[in-house]
DNA sequence: TATATAGTTGTAATAATTATAAACTTGAAA
DNA sequence: TTTCAAGTTTATAATTATTACAACTATATA
């Protein structure tokens, strides 16, 4: 999957367009996800970030992070049992898990069902869809055998 | 989607058939499962059965669904953000999750994609796929409308 | 400059899950 | 029946992600 490549001035336009003032703060954040596209945990932008703002909050990041998700900006990703992953809101767009690396790949995928606005009923605003199993460079090491 | 009946001895079967001995703990969790079929919690899991087995662990709880999880008997469902819920795992299966009420629906849905065995050279093993939005009861009530 | 508003920070609180070790059960062997 | 070992359950403590909160800082406007 092909990603755009954004400058500091789309990211800036990102925020502002939806009404969130561009700190320095928030633009750092939103960048760190935009150009590494690598399903951070909180930890990892919080790592990766406080040696540009030393004074950087956890809380920052955490706060940040609701509201570009609430604004439609990110999603969060539920692909772990026990931290949340943050990703582009690219829609539709799936993400493959390997359980051997943990590596998360992402994929275009049209669908039909991704067109369906209701089911039984009920009205569909979102779809998350998940794929578990070995990508290609855990296959290729192990061949994919022995339980792999 | 219709559930099966399972008997007290389908239980036990289910789990000595993946070589897990039936203890009355055991038993009583996957039986709270299969009998609700309500996307359950560690905690809703502990709190039902608590009467029935006064001595009865949280851990014990913890411990199981972790064995059941491992033998297919059962899935995580990464459906919250901050708990995992369990089901049968009955697949190929979906999940529709209320953003009003927090109720989950099962649905049963065929569908090219999940008959996919790999994407871009990754070996697909499991599929989640989650669906958000507006149950139909929930519609009812609010008809859907005010940002419903 | 003064002041109000929004944004950031550090600490503490919450809550789900896991680790650990002791106690208990069970069933087979002596 | 007694003994013993393996497996199971339990209670407690530790860990960790996330949220709550209150103080502090920066910014924009009058």
């Amino acid at each position: 999957m092909k990603y755009k490549n954004y400058t500091i001035s789309d990211i800036k336009e990102m925020l502002t367009q939806q009404g969130i003032k561009p700190s320095i703060q928030r633009m750092k954040i939103l960048e760190y996800i935009v150009k590494n596209r690598n399903h951070p945990t909180v930890d990892m932008i919080y790592n990766a970030i406080k040696f540009e703002i030393p004074t950087l909050s956890k809380t920052t990041v955490y706060n940040t992070l609701k509201e570009l998700v609430k604004k439609g900006i990110l999603i969060e990703l539920l692909i772990d049992e026990n931290v949340i992953r943050y990703d582009m809101n690219i829609s539709p767009h799936v993400h493959f898990k390997c359980k051997i690396c943990g590596k998360i790949y992402d994929y275009d995928m049209n669908c039909e069902i991704f067109e369906k606005k209701e089911i039984d009923g009920n009205r569909i605003e979102k779809y998350n869809v998940y794929l578990f199993g070995i990508c290609k460079e855990c296959l290729k090491k192990g061949d994919g055998r022995h339980g792999n």
